[in-house]
Formats: C-alpha cells, sequence, structure tokens
DNA sequence: AACCCGCCCAACCGCGTGCCA
DNA sequence: TTGGCACGCGGTTGGGCGGGT
C-alpha cells in the first residue's frame, strides 16, 4: 500500500515547535477541530505538514494530557497491561486518561523497562530473566548479595536473594518443562513428582547452592511437602481450587502450569485477598488457565512480603501491584522459608 | 570552568490499515 | 477489485540537560 506522502514535501518546518506555532494550532483546533490533518495546516497558517501538527496535539497541546511524574497506580497499570498486551502503547494509552502512546511509551523505556531489568525480570516476557549471561553471571550476583549483606544493605541483598532464587526455580521450571517435552509423560504423571526428580541442571547456580542435599533442602522449600499430600500440607488445598490448577495430565497442561505459576506465585502460593482470605476463582482465573484473566492478575514474580517489607519504596513498587492480592498469608511461607533457611546457614546463597 | 557522558523525551520516520472512489 | 489517501501506531533519533570528572 502506499505511504502517505504527507511528509514528502520539502521547505515544511521541521524540528521543535515555536510557541507562536503552538498558539496556532491550539487557535484552529479550538476554534474548527481538527479536521483533516493533511489539511490543517495549510488552513491554520502553519509550515508543517499534518502529521507534525497532528502529533503535536495529540501528544503535547490537546487540553486533556496530564502532564508530569507517573504515579506508583500508573505505573503499575502500565505495567499489568504491558504484560497483556505487549507493545501496544495506544491501547495502554486508552487505560490510562490523560496520558500519549508516546508519553507511556517513553517512560517503559527510560524507567520500567530498566527497574525490570534490576529486578531480573525480562520486560518483554515479564517472567524472570533465565538467559545464560545472567545464569553465567549468578555467581557475581551472589558475591554482591554477600557484600550488601556484609556491608548492612539488607534491602539490596534481600532482593537480590529472592532474584537469584527466583532465577533458579524459573530455571528448574524450564528444565522440567523441556525433559517433560522430550519424552512422553505418563498419563496420571504428577508435577510435583517430575519437579521432585528433576535434576536441576543451572550448574552456577547448584554450585553455589552447595550440595546435593542443600539442593534438596531448597527443592523442598519450593515444593513443598511430598507428592502424594502436597494438597493436605503446605500447599493450601485453597489453591488449586481457587486458581482452578489442577494437576496436568499432559505436557500442554504443563505448559499452562508453567505459565500460571510464575504469574501467581507458584506453587505452594496462594493467593489472598487484604483479610488474608483466599480469593475465589472468579476474581482470580475464569477458568482453565484463561490466558485472558492476565489482565486483572499482575504479572510479578512472587515475592516474600516479609522481604519488600523490608524493601525501599522506590523499589517496591513493582510488587505493589499485588497490593491486596497478598501472596502467602498462610503461615506457610516458601520464599520466607528459603530466606530464612539461607540466612541461617541452611541454604549458604548468603554467608553470614 | 570546561568537557564528557548518559539520560530523557519531543519529534520524526516509515509501515500497516481502513476508508472511499 | 483496485489504487490512492489519510490516519494511527511503534520504533528510532537527536537535541537539551544535568551530573560527574
Amino acid at each position: 500500500m502506499a505511504r502517505s506522502p504527507c511528509c514528502d514535501d520539502s521547505g515544511l518546518k521541521k524540528g521543535p515547535w515555536t510557541p507562536e506555532e503552538d498558539q496556532k494550532l491550539i487557535e484552529y483546533i479550538q476554534k474548527h477541530g481538527h479536521g483533516s490533518w493533511r489539511a490543517l495546516p495549510r488552513l491554520a497558517g502553519l509550515n508543517r505538514c499534518g502529521k507534525s501538527c497532528r502529533l503535536r496535539w495529540t501528544n503535547y497541546l490537546r487540553p486533556d494530557i496530564r502532564r508530569g511524574k507517573f504515579s506508583d497506580e500508573e505505573e503499575q497499570i502500565i505495567i499489568n497491561l504491558h504484560s497483556v498486551l505487549g507493545n501496544k502503547w495506544s491501547a495502554i494509552a486508552n487505560q490510562l486518561p490523560g496520558r500519549t502512546d508516546n508519553e507511556i511509551k517513553n517512560y517503559w523505556n527510560t524507567h520500567i523497562r530498566k527497574k525490570l531489568l534490576q529486578m531480573g525480570i525480562d520486560p518483554v516476557t515479564h517472567r524472570p530473566r533465565t538467559d545464560l549471561n545472567l545464569l553465567a553471571n549468578l555467581p557475581q550476583f551472589l558475591a554482591v548479595a554477600n557484600l550488601n549483606n556484609l556491608m548492612g544493605s539488607w534491602d539490596n541483598s534481600l532482593r537480590l536473594q529472592a532474584e537469584a532464587a527466583q532465577l533458579a526455580r524459573s530455571q528448574l521450571f524450564q528444565n522440567l518443562l523441556q525433559a517433560n517435552m522430550n519424552t512422553p509423560t505418563p498419563p496420571n504423571s504428577n508435577p510435583f513428582n517430575l519437579l521432585r526428580s528433576a535434576s536441576f541442571q543451572g550448574q552456577n547456580f547448584a554450585e553455589h547452592a552447595g550440595s546435593n542435599a542443600q539442593l534438596e533442602g531448597l527443592l523442598s522449600n519450593l515444593l513443598g511437602p511430598g507428592p502424594d499430600d502436597h494438597h493436605t500440607h503446605h500447599m493450601p488445598s485453597t489453591t488449586s481450587t481457587n486458581l482452578g490448577i489442577q494437576e496436568p495430565s499432559n505436557v500442554n497442561d504443563y505448559n499452562q502450569i508453567l505459565d500460571s505459576s510464575v504469574y501467581l506465585g507458584g506453587f505452594g502460593s496462594t493467593l489472598c485477598d487484604s483479610n488474608g482470605s483466599s480469593i475465589s476463582d472468579q476474581n482470580l482465573i475464569s477458568s482453565s488457565y484463561d490466558i485472558s484473566a492476565l489482565d486483572i492478575i499482575p504479572p510479578l514474580v512472587s515475592v516474600d512480603p516479609k522481604m519488600e517489607a523490608k524493601s525501599t519504596p522506590s523499589t517496591s513498587t513493582t510488587f505493589d501491584a499485588w497490593g491486596e492480592l497478598n501472596l502467602d498469608c498462610e503461615p506457610t511461607n516458601y520464599w520466607g522459608d528459603m530466606i530464612d533457611q539461607s540466612s541461617s546457614g541452611a541454604w549458604p546463597l548468603i554467608s553470614s
């Protein structure tokens, strides 16, 4: 299809707008509306192309534009919507009155993206980063955590711990999934059995995790009690029912479990409202891992509220998206256990 | 004080798509 | 059905600015 010749004309002014040009554009549109953007510059006495006028109006001069810093709430909305919509900036902007797609796009690229990367979250997939570079850097990553710990910087070290743990957990799931996809899955295979029997291939992490026994301890914390009783022990019975998560019987189901686990905080987590009550499925997931439900679920990794409580406000905003959806309101808290154990030396992510 | 460098964001570029003759 | 026009959108650019050296 032919491209618009709108801006091909030479002699038209480009670059920053002057106050006089702004005034002309505002006055014209207030009087006549924008009508045809192509015709507008001529009618308004502007030596600009229509496209430039449209951009200037929609991104800057429109009276309903809300300027200034993005609030935490807006930031959360952007992150949530981006996890569902991707780089559909205009669609995201539609949910944020007064904000333009351009503004949101810029804010994403300059602030949110970096913040997510720093937290070990892939800004594209909204999942914990599992790229090889990150895994390769895990020893340094943990060394920094140790250093910060020694220096009394609890905020950073705890966050780094959680990120490392999240990374390991995600890697575990991915390895498991890969292994599972390479071999036929028995009809009644249990994901918890699979997880328990899975070999962990993240060598860098494994080295840091120490002995197999220690790794086993980590797995126990990640997975909760044994495969046959997970519904009655650490794994709250409400989790599987409320979230519509059932034990998968095939690879596709398992894949969905994987997706769900990332978004919902993983096995062993449950979702609760601010009163500590479990949230019913109609509030969270319609059924069968309906992906559309993600538009109301913050696409965030599970983080121990204890850790968040120790975090600085500036870095905790992403996790605030859970807001009323407090994870792990049950006494059993996998991330908390893991961090507690690591702090006490049972699991040497941090050497005290 | 001068220079450098990285960040931020307004504006541009080019493609996709809908509409209409 | 086809081709041209207009608009919207997402990616990219580059100038201004502030902090660091």
